[in-house]
DNA sequence: CGATTGCCGACTGTCGACAGCTTCGATTAC
DNA sequence: GTAATCGAAGCTGTCGACAGTCGGCAATCG
């Protein structure tokens, strides 16, 4: 995470391949909803927007596709990735199988360094919840979700939620906001904080089921209201 | 391997992308073992050998990377993915948290169809499970447990499955060998199925338990056997 | 004799170009 | 007026080529 490169982060963005500089820009740009869901894109004109020729544009948008953003079919190109509801639902199923499994295990090596960490986690959320910008709101609460996966131990779990986190940013953008309450967001996150303290499995699982229940509703509904 | 064309000689190879194909023959070769664990992969020679260009190549690599199958390093290449006994047990950790999850939603709306297919499958497993190549019963036992996520209806979920299989069959050929005991293959299914149809979810959740832990010790001695 | 430096070969990252396919609008037939 | 047809334009799939970079080897210096 940290660049071990002492001369500074210019030269580190310089050295970096266009390959994910593309995969950057495409990013923000369709969780920035600045392409409309199941938009076409033209290769030959991303990179001539983007100064670089198709090579490196064909393998960012692949990569993109590996991660859920976009959809290619064979001959047509590459098109912005469409949800709807069930595809939404089927998310939230996985991440809450992949949470639950990592609070299961979590629960089992639970120390007072981890706990500390997230408990820090989740004070910065609660600076953030009023005032920043929603996108903002959003890193922060993946940001922790993330060291309870990590925390689980298992990398491979880890890679698993890291594949759905940019689906999950794709519809978090795609309702337009994030949640109703402010203050929600810091009560059932210390849910879970305490759920963990406990030492519990079962209220850990409950904790799991029930923030993450929140949340999928929450999002079903909002696109169930963008797009009937 | 064939010096010339050696992904096919037919006029019909241009109907599917080089991209497929190339990706198709080195997922082969990878999971045959005709590549060393941790050997770089040249590109050009890769492209040489299957008489293409280095753009189908570079392409199909980024999709095995993707899967797991290959590792890139920048500047520097891809390379065969290397798995040590830590990543094994996290590949087994995560399948099954897969699994248990399938089970769960699957009991809950099990039917007689979706139980005669299972029970089919597991009949071909059976006929299969002496005599065959190995390669074969991993094929129809990977069948099953695909039958089992995709009947649970979430397919996000079968995705994740899928990524995961990848890796499964990566691991499964590095330690060479499959079930010590044919017989146990059987028995181990019928387990599963029988906790389905009884429809009792605790009781799924104790077979596919036992099921995922057996195969998940045999494939972590075998790599503790095949790499001390 | 060990460490450093310069060089050479090979490789990756990137580019522009061509062929075949897809799409869409104009044209024509009914 | 409608529908099918045809053609042009744009697109993707693939290719060969060039430049910058990395790793190894040898020559040089302490």
């Amino acid at each position: 995470m940290s660049s071990s490169n002492a001369i500074g982060d210019s030269t580190f963005i310089q050295q970096r391949n266009l390959v994910e500089q593309v995969a950057d820009y495409l990013t923000q740009a369709i969780i920035g909803q600045k392409f409309a869901p199941g938009e076409r894109l033209s290769e030959v004109q991303l990179a001539r927007d983007l100064g670089v020729s198709r090579a490196p544009v064909r393998e960012a948008a692949r990569l993109l596709e590996s991660r859920g953003l976009l959809v290619s079919q064979p001959r047509r190109g590459f098109f912005v990735r469409a949800l709807d509801a069930a595809e939404l639902n089927d998310i939230f199923d996985l991440r809450l199988c992949l949470e639950r499994h990592a609070m299961a295990r979590l629960v089992e090596n639970f120390d007072a360094d981890k706990e500390e960490r997230l408990r820090n986690q989740v004070e910065v959320m609660c600076e953030v919840a009023s005032g920043d910008s929603e996108s903002r709101k959003i890193e922060e609460d993946l940001v922790f979700h993330r060291m309870v996966i990590s925390f689980s131990g298992n990398r491979r779990l880890l890679k698993a939620f890291d594949d759905i986190t940019h689906e999950l940013r794709l519809c978090i953008a795609l309702i337009g906001k994030t949640h109703a309450d402010p203050d929600s967001i810091s009560t059932s996150h210390w849910l879970l904080l305490d759920a963990l303290a406990s030492g519990d499995p079962e209220r850990c699982r409950e904790a799991v089921d029930y923030h993450i229940g929140v949340a999928r509703d929450y999002v079903v509904q909002g696109i169930g209201e963008t797009a009937p």
